[in-house]
RNA sequence: GCCCCGGUAGCCCAAUUGGCAGAGGCAGACGACUUAAAAUCGUCCGAGUCAGGGUUCGAGUCCCUGCCGGGGCACCA
């Protein structure tokens, strides 16, 4: 006691509690205990499989990846407790261009930045006390694992999944290199380097996601609250399917057919004139088939079309503008002869390229009408009533019609019926719709049809530092894949490599390495100079680490069938869309390969809020924001944890200024202070026990799963803290520290702050008389008759307002419990001379008397 | 323009899913310890749930309208 009373005059706050000394003393122990590992084939215990997102090696962690690593965290070690054999991996996603641009910067090699900057990070994460398993690390970067990223590629192109093709693509000039749509933002503009990217005509490899569509779209409903629902009306919307019909006009003059695609095939008899994209190579072939005036202003419209940045053309509120082309179109309904525009508003990658313009009843093709005078046709009355049975069109109602679009500028986009359609007046657009199918159909002039907004994965990338792609350019032109045994096809030696971006590969500048023998004969071939997109590394990198050192096979099949799918996935919604419609793609192709059994690869996702500082994004550059490393320095890596976890809904955004770290490392130390009291007083009065706090205890621990369950961990840790208050004021002012109730609980305080608090608890858990790991100590289980409380409070209410409370046996009938409540003299007093009109009865919790004045 | 979230004490957040608005934290006040301060410990203070209407015995919770904030989509035929 004596060196206690000594420390007392210490200024720190709990003489004890030194974090920095705790985590020193602990984390060579779990070095050398590897309690994480799960490697061992005996290990019967059920499985869980929890990930995050893994980082890109940028060096020092920053808070955005101490708060989602943290949550990650928290799931790992919650099934643990409850006696899971947890997976919870950590690797790199470690191609890509910073590390490309540092080197060119310093004139070093990529690697050996990405691997320093890896280095700094797995010290971070230990530092930080996340239960990795460690002997699973995987780097992108690594042959042993890009090896595998081309067996992939050749999986696809084995199965005509991954192909080359002349397009129109996404070039991003200053990282000097091709985009897929999903990396080019809505505005237009690169979402890695930010400049405005602009189309080239490029040949590219592609994969066939668009193959994949409807499941893509479809297999969203069973991650249906499991996902966040932003991230699945994210991905729903990218995916954009509309269902319609592709309908085929004649050209006059001309074998050529133009099929369009049309949601509203019911207003085919309202087409006055079609429109096709400036762009396309119809409209070029049109215009090459009319007269030399046409072609000189098509020429002109083509150039001013495609000089319009993405954000120019998408503004809605731009006039419409277009050229006709002096060209007929004949509409197979009704055999009319309509003018065939060219526009851009009109997109040539989407549908055909082309659409029927029918401008009674579509906005923008009214907009277009109305600017240069082409005529309106209505042909679906829209305020003729739609439910209940078909109905007769009376004179009447003709008489009324819908307002004229001309005049108004608004179509006609919603229900009615049709009119003005020959054999199709009278019906609903939905009726007009299957009917207009099922005769285009026998007449064979359209049919139903689907169509998209995905567009096929553009994987090739003009840049060093990625997988190379294990295709073989043979000398008459074909392509050969790369023999299997002779993967992986390794980066070259950046040695007297120029990595400078200048618009093409800087691996086509190694012709060394460029040149390879053809694997049909052995005759001079040339290898494939473009990389692949990272988000290819990403899209199975969760199978890699069932088998990470597996030099045989990509991940093991079996393996796979015991841990995967991913039971939590934790990261970003920056991926909404990009990663995380990858992975999903690849997995179903996965599936179609017999490689796994499953079709979607994260069962739940945890979208983390983001950590801001001053309403901005904190990062390392921030001026006024902290960072991790300060934060661990300061009050050390439980604090920061608890903290991020304490902050609010793991969704939520978080604001720095509105959290504190202090006030974190105070409650941990007061925590901390309850083992040492406990330890101070080694006999155990077993004879005692303070009924209210075991009661405490055990329902903490009845509700505590169901709180980490549903990643509330801000409200697991408030119970946490209300558990430990309550212990404090029994030590300080009743049963005492000997008290096994409050051992019990200090026991229990304990396991559940390893999740949030993995240093600080192995300490508590050592002085509690424990050995090591707290980690595995696993969740206590709730006593079930200390749940039953002896008595509880109902509530006798009249008229909904609380007029008094009754100490009752949870056990009372409702008879008795009304009684007993009629009788009360807040009742009595509450109703005085009014009328009881009814008695509701909720036994044990309430009664509610409704009166009326009598 | 369309769609989806959210709005509860000065601040961050809870509320058994329709049953007493408060679990927890921050800030604040007071007290104990101290020569004093800091730290620590203890006690206390605090909204009737954005506004309006509806359903109900009973609404923070369900429905409608509006306001405010955040996000997604948008010339996609």
């Amino acid at each position: 006691m004596t060196e206690h009373d000594e420390r007392r005059d210490d200024t720190d706050a709990a003489p004890d509690y030194d974090i920095a000394a705790i985590a020193a003393k602990w984390q060579p122990v779990w070095d050398e205990m590897k309690p994480f590992a799960t490697d061992d084939p005996a290990d019967k215990r059920p499985r869980k499989y929890i990930l995050d997102m893994f980082p890109y090696p940028s060096g020092e962690l920053h808070m955005g990846h101490a708060e989602a690593f943290a949550f990650g965290d928290i799931v790992a070690r919650y099934w643990r407790q409850r006696g899971f054999n947890v997976l919870h991996p950590i690797g790199w996603d470690s191609f890509g261009l910073p590390a490309e641009n540092a080197a060119i910067e310093r004139g070093i090699n990529p690697a050996t930045w990405t691997y320093e900057n890896i280095d700094e990070q797995k010290l971070n994460f230990r530092r930080y006390g996340v239960s990795f398993d460690w002997s699973r690390v995987l780097h992108t970067s690594d042959p042993e694992y890009y090896k595998w990223n081309q067996w992939l590629f050749l999986k696809l192109y084995e199965k005509g999944l991954a192909y080359r093709k002349e397009s129109w693509v996404n070039w991003d000039p200053v990282d000097q290199t091709v985009l897929a749509n999903e990396q080019v933002l809505p505005d237009g503009t690169s979402e890695r380097s930010g400049a405005v990217v602009v189309k080239k005509q490029l040949t590219q490899w592609y994969f066939k996601i668009t193959e994949y569509a409807d499941r893509l779209l479809d297999d969203l409903n069973q991650l249906e609250g499991s996902w966040p629902a932003k991230v699945l009306s994210m991905q729903r919307n990218w995916i954009g399917r509309s269902t319609g019909a592709d309908v085929d006009f004649r050209v006059e003059g001309s074998d050529r057919t133009i099929t369009v695609f049309t949601t509203r095939p019911d207003t085919l008899y309202g087409v006055t004139f079609m429109v096709v994209a400036p762009d396309s190579e119809l409209a070029a072939e049109l215009a090459a088939g009319s007269t030399p005036e046409v072609q000189a202003a098509f020429a002109d419209y083509l150039v001013q079309a495609q000089k319009n940045t993405e954000i120019e053309r998408q503004d809605a509120t731009r006039s419409k503008t277009g050229i006709p082309l002096e060209r007929w179109a004949i509409n197979p309904a009704n055999g009319e002869r309509i003018p065939i525009w060219t526009a851009d508003y009109v997109l040539a990658d989407y549908g055909h390229g082309a659409v029927m313009a029918v401008p009674a009843h579509d906005q923008r093709d009214l907009d277009f009408a109305r600017a240069f005078g082409l005529p309106v046709r209505v042909v679906v009355d829209t305020t003729a009533p739609v439910t209940g049975a078909l109905q007769v069109i009376t004179e009447e109602m003709l008489a009324e019609g819908p307002p004229d679009p001309v005049s108004t500028g608004e179509a006609l986009t919603g229900d009615g019926r049709m009119i003005n359609s020959g054999p199709i007046n009278g019906l609903s657009k939905s009726n007009a719709i299957s009917k207009i199918i099922e005769q285009l159909e026998a007449a064979g002039t359209g049919r139903a049809a689907k169509t998209y907004r995905l567009r096929d994965w553009l994987i090739s990338r003009q840049r060093f530092w990625g997988t190379p792609i294990p295709i073989i350019h043979g000398a008459d032109g074909e392509l050969v894949p790369v023999p299997l045994d002779q993967l992986p096809v390794v980066l070259p030696d950046t040695e007297g490599l120029d990595l400078k971006p200048k618009g093409k590969s800087p691996l086509a500048a190694a012709s060394d390495w460029m040149t390879v023998a053809d694997p049909r004969d052995g005759s001079p071939a040339q290898r494939d100079a473009d990389t692949m997109d990272t988000f290819v590394d990403s899209s199975w990198y969760f199978l890699r680490f069932l088998s990470p050192n597996d030099d045989l096979e990509a991940f093991s099949v079996s393996e796979a069938e015991k841990w995967a799918p991913v039971d939590q996935y934790v990261g970003g919604v920056e991926h909404a869309i990009l990663h995380l419609l990858y992975a999903r793609f690849i997995t179903k192709v996965l599936f179609d390969l017999g490689y796994v059994s499953f079709t979607e690869p994260f069962s739940a996702l945890l979208n983390q809020g983001m950590v801001l500082s001053e309403g901005k994004k904190m990062s390392k550059r921030s001026r006024k924001g902290t960072t991790f490393t300060a934060e661990v320095d300061k009050h050390g890596a439980d604090a920061l944890r608890l903290t991020l976890a304490f902050a609010g809904p793991p969704e939520d955004n978080i604001n720095w200024e509105d959290v504190s770290p202090a006030a974190s490392a105070k409650f941990l130390a007061r925590a901390f202070r309850i083992a040492s009291d406990v330890a101070s007083a080694p006999e155990v009065e077993w004879k005692t026990g303070d009924v209210a706090l075991r009661r405490l205890t055990h329902r903490f621990l009845a509700d505590g799963p169901a709180l980490a369950e549903s990643l509330k961990f801000n409200v697991l840790v408030a119970r946490i803290m209300d558990l430990v208050n309550a212990t404090r004021k029994v030590i300080d002012s009743g049963a005492g520290p000997a008290d096994a109730a409050v051992r019990e609980a200090a026991e229990v305080i304990t396991i559940a702050l390893s999740l949030f608090a993995p240093y600080t608890a192995e300490e508590m858990w050592s002085r509690l008389g424990y050995q090591p790991t707290v980690a595995l100590a696993g969740w206590r289980k709730a006593d079930p008759t200390l749940l039953i409380e002896d008595s509880i409070v109902a509530v006798v209410q009249v008229d909904g307002k609380v007029r008094d409370r009754l100490e009752v046996s949870p056990k009372i009938s409702s008879d008795e419990l009304e009684k007993l409540a009629r009788a009360s003299a807040g009742v009595i007093r509450a109703i005085g001379d009014r009328e009881i009109v009814n008695v509701i009865v909720r036994a044990p919790r309430i009664v509610n008397i409704a009166t009326r004045a009598s």
